[in-house]
DNA sequence: TATTGTTATACTCTATAACTATA
DNA sequence: TATAGTTATAGAGTATAACAATA
């Protein structure tokens, strides 16, 4: 606590202080930079942060209950099922309900959605790529690797 | 490419494939993580994720446009202004125009904005060391710092 | 003309609660 | 009673555009 407090010298060199150290703070930032990348890079699909990783998981993984989708994506039930209902509207998806638990409700691509994601794969994977900007290859590999075991998804892959 | 897709064995057993190296994935998994933090640390004060933020930097920053805080917070104009607009609804903030620049708003914590962020600083400290739950204590520096790195911000302390 | 901040509007994501239908 | 999904509503954050005042 004996490091001094400058104040602003020019309007452009601000004062964090310890705040630049929390991560909340840390990633929201992260968050907008990715978006952006995200947007200059598949923004001209009218795609939406998200669906596209909707649509890639349900490819990957056919007829799954769409709770245990969300579940694993961290998406709330309620915002599923709006999720769902426009990639179903677009033609991406199909929804089929098994007679073994008539309350649930599986999912997987049309063809016309498993199209779209191959299709879109690379520009996406692309993206991932650039994401980086000031990180060398290996200080951005290191950066996922701490994000996968910090969310608990080191055995993702 | 030769890695084989396996699709789903146990209902909790679900693949990503190549989106589990999206950045952008992983850090919105990674703030939803960082929200329930702030909730569970901060959430008996009414405070909302940012608003701290905002306070703690105009009390290290007093007297710059609120225009220069909301540039390098990434916040736009138009939040940057309903934020401002709670805080000092709040009597947390006040704002000056200098004679300077009469366009510009300064900004500067009232002595109930200064107690306010020196009395739940502690509580937030605390909640940026507890941010961590997965990662040892080396690991948890590394990913802040290359975060730090990501967003431009190494000289942040 | 350009810049600072404000107002208005809309969209994404999130959160919660009430509801239906199945189990 | 509990669970899967839906509907409705709200709030936080973001984005854009139009605007007023000032430079």
């Amino acid at each position: 606590m004996n490091r001094p407090v400058r104040n602003h010298t020019a309007s452009d060199e601000i004062a964090f202080g310890e705040i630049g150290t929390s991560l909340g703070f840390l990633l929201r930032l992260a968050q907008v930079r990715a978006f952006d990348g995200f947007y200059a890079s598949l923004g001209h699909l009218g795609l939406k942060p998200g669906e596209f990783t909707v649509l890639w998981v349900i490819g990957l993984n056919p007829d799954l209950p769409q709770g245990a989708i969300a579940r694993k994506l961290r998406i709330k039930p309620a915002h599923m099922t709006k999720l769902v209902q426009r990639a179903v509207d677009a033609g991406l998806v199909e929804r089929s309900v098994p007679d073994d638990d008539r309350r649930s409700v599986l999912l997987r691509l049309t063809d016309k959605g498993t199209r779209f994601v191959a299709d879109n794969k690379p520009a996406f994977l692309n993206l991932v790529a650039s994401e980086n900007t000031r990180l060398d290859a290996q200080e951005f590999e290191t950066l996922v690797r701490l994000l996968q075991k910090f969310n608990g998804l080191e055995d993702v892959k």
